[in-house]
DNA sequence: TTTTAAAAGATAGTAATACTATCATTAAAA
DNA sequence: TTTTAATGATAGTATTACTATCTTTTAAAA
């Protein structure tokens, strides 16, 4: 991890780790709007002042989840394509892991995957969407997005070598994946899945959009 | 306009005018985030109370905003594709629309159009990424957008009547137009188009995407 | 022209938020 | 055993996000 996502690293100490395991917690129960350090310190058991040590602000926090959640994707990425060779299934092993429910994963206990998906769906766009997202840029503070979005890249050039838009796919699809959730169970009327709200639908429908976009060539 | 989305018209006072347009100006200067009805007050000479009259509060303002730009958008799409019959021709004129800089309409003195573009851009995803969306979208404060999502899902479906998710693609293409064109100028490595900055070439990229999507069938 | 009612202005006040600072205590490493 | 790093406890400030009330202006109905 980028050390200037954080003070200190709460991945090195038990007060960390709480303050990673209940900020998650938290976001997810009431929105990152009404998340507040102290709320936090209150759920933990600690003050404001301690949470302070370890983030700037709650922004910085946002990004740290952003940041830790996207190389957890990129790890699962690499994973679950190491040993296929066909790009066309390993691009299907990408969309079905983007656009669908994350299972809980037992290495790190302090965290709860599938929470921090559900955040990154509904708040993550929030970590960029800021007047200084080219300062935080320039810390390299969405590195793992982007690094994500150059694996899934890669991946699309495999499959199609001439294809003239393969960064902008990539990024498509991540976010894709994301605000079609979003749309299927809050804003049901902007997708084709209102009603069944069923994720496997997303899918379906990525893999129509890239796959027609890519077999044409 | 819904009247949900305002406590008092802003359309129909000058104070109310004054409102929109310094709060056009000022989101767009500092970012939703360090915009206050205090510094609004301010900017245009009244009070902060004034502004509580018009707007429940910021959010509620963002929402406002919001539907203000999909309406106008709506009434643009119809008006560019009204003595159109070819339906492929639509969807390119409305991918057009979406993906280009906006030029300032001069029928609407107090709204600049193209600054109100660029804040739907990059803060209008967060009228909706709320945990009150669901209450919101009951009050039909996104009418607007989804009137316009079916509005394109219908030239969709047009051009391809036998296509699966019309409405998820419709809402696809409006969000790929805005978050592409905010990565190519903010996080350019998500797209393909960061040295040139060029718009049209978002436009080019989503034509590919949806014409090859469509072509298929 | 007067009346009256709606809108705007002026001022005050509150609870919560987003911090910063300081000092004491505890735990672990040298 | 010393020292230093981490945490806890407490206090304080500027700003934000409101609510309330009262007065003055404006504009339309009587």
């Amino acid at each position: 991890m980028n050390e200037k996502l954080f003070l200190r690293n709460p991945e090195q100490t038990e007060l960390g780790k709480k303050i990673i395991q209940h900020a998650i917690r938290l976001i997810h129960k009431n929105g990152f709007e009404h998340f507040t350090f102290k709320k936090l310190a209150e759920d933990i058991g600690t003050t404001e002042a301690g949470i302070y040590r370890y983030f700037e602000n709650k922004h910085r926090l946002l990004i740290y989840l952003t940041a830790w959640y996207w190389g957890w994707v990129e790890y699962n990425v690499v994973f679950i394509t190491n040993n296929i060779t066909d790009p066309v299934i390993k691009l299907k092993k990408v969309i079905q892991l983007l656009a669908n429910t994350v299972k809980d994963d037992d290495k790190t206990l302090h965290i709860d995957e599938n929470q921090l998906h559900q955040i990154i769906i509904a708040e993550g766009s929030k970590a960029y969407l800021t007047k200084h997202v080219s300062e935080d840029n320039k810390e390299q503070l969405f590195k793992p997005y982007k690094d994500l979005t150059a694996v899934i890249a890669g991946f699309i050039l495999e499959c199609m070598p001439k294809y003239k838009y393969p960064k902008s796919l990539a990024s498509s699809i991540i976010e894709i994946a994301h605000f079609q959730n979003f749309f299927m169970h809050n804003l049901p009327s902007l997708t084709d899945f209102g009603k069944s709200k069923d994720e496997s639908k997303v899918v379906s429908f990525l893999e129509d959009l890239v796959f027609a976009n890519l077999r044409k060539k």
